[in-house]
DNA sequence: ACGCATTTGTTCGTATGTATT
DNA sequence: TAATACATACGAACAAATGCG
């Protein structure tokens, strides 16, 4: 309706340069930034539709294109999935296809059983320094350390060290890890309301250490893929440190450079 | 002007349902073929500019929308680059701000100094199985096989063994190798003409054999990080296979997952 | 130093096609 | 079949960045 500056609502973006802030930014970014906190704010939840782009053109006060590239922007991140006729939908770890979206171990021969899980050990701790600069703690705040192993076939093939945020996490314990069915970021998601959107890897290779190799059933020094993940939620807040240990002995890191 | 199907010129697109052929694609998408076709003919090579939106739009007698819609696509995929006020230019491994674009390997303490290669062996062989098979070769066929180390302060760090399609690669020689400055993937873009543009990797951790082990000076037994990577240029075809074995003692292998 | 032309970037509006329920 | 939602396509106007005269 409106080709001049439309008035601002109660969720309508700011008009350019009205706060002196930081700088400008595009229409489409600042609807992108909207959308993205009501997803954070739980507004719209994992596997729910969001309103139409119709209906978010409106609320926003801004044209249908302009939703469209927002929500293009927030599809490419996997914020967001788009389905022709159906709506759009809030990206989520559960009820996905693929499970295991960022685990990219893939076998040999190409056939993916079901992966079994046995969670080792799950408990309170206090942050070590490296864990703490990682998740943007202070030093000997509380913390939550799993240590797990992922089987294929019957074989131990991933050692898993993973140590999340201690009060975003409370009250995590083994027996809830363990009774879940499905991915663990799953769980974060519904329990805790917490979910992953990315994350950064840093792999190596090193020799097995004995606590490892006993878990893994090699010889000690056997080289092992080494896969450190910090993983991010909304806002670029990092929230879970792990390292893993991967034998690649018939699997392969597979990845994609573009 | 037209807002009825246009009257398809010598490089218009095809009006759908024509042909009765293989199924309905939507117009940008036949234009993003036309233009990809473009590129791998070398009508426009690569660090020039492609005709303005405006000027491709009257070319395939479309809007201006449909164009910056296949543009956009092709820039996501690192075909092309935008820079606004500029123009639209074909993407390449030569100027390029970061030199290796491939690789993925970064120092701990983030000083990224210079490279320097050294090339080992350069010849011309017949492709094993292996390499046959992932180049679409024939066993036997020709194809090149180079040898070289890569130092990071005067360090060694990596050993690569590359093997290219012989037919493109004919006449690269250790000398080529050794004179050109610059990326290896921008000298075969300029001296062959063949862009790689995008790259399948597979990594494991393996144990040093001898002749690895002495020329990157470790142990025999020593894990270092092995990268299979499979490089296809248009038409996704495969050109290039390699294997590099990373020393990972204080490098890392970055990865993003989103 | 200024303005102008060129090129991509943003935003709007509208109409129509395709997929789903 | 009809209603709804996303997908495609067109046209128009203005903004921002760049380079040239």
């Amino acid at each position: 309706m409106a080709t001049q500056p439309p008035t601002p609502g109660p969720d309508a973006p700011v008009s350019s340069g009205e706060t002196g802030g930081p700088a400008f930014s595009p229409l489409y970014q600042q609807i992108k930034a909207l959308i993205t906190r009501s997803l954070q704010s739980g507004e719209w939840k994992p596997g729910e539709a969001i309103p139409s782009e119709v209906d978010l053109a409106a609320r926003y006060r801004v044209s249908q294109g302009t939703v469209r590239k927002a929500i293009d922007e927030l599809a490419a991140e996997n914020l967001l999935v788009r389905r022709q006729g159906k709506g759009t939908f809030v990206a989520t770890h559960a009820e996905e296809k693929i499970q295991y979206r960022f685990l990219r171990l893939t076998p040999d021969d190409g056939v993916t059983g079901p992966i079994e899980r046995k969670v080792i050990e799950c408990r309170r701790q206090r942050a070590p320094s490296e864990v703490a600069r990682a998740l943007d703690l202070k030093a000997g705040d509380a913390a939550v350390q799993i240590r797990r192993l992922l089987y294929f076939r019957a074989r131990p093939v991933v050692l898993d060290d993973i140590w999340l945020h201690g009060t975003l996490f409370k009250g995590l314990t083994a027996e809830r890890l363990t009774d879940y069915r499905g991915p663990m970021y799953a769980l974060f998601e519904q329990e805790f309301g917490v979910r992953m959107i990315r994350a950064e890897e840093k792999l190596r290779a090193v020799g097995a250490d004995a606590p490892a190799a006993e878990l893994l059933q090699v010889a000690p020094g056997y080289p092992l893929l080494s896969v450190e993940r910090l993983s991010y939620t909304y806002g670029d807040k990092p929230v879970e440190f792990r390292r893993g240990l991967y034998n690649t002995a018939s699997h392969f890191y597979r990845n994609e450079l573009q």
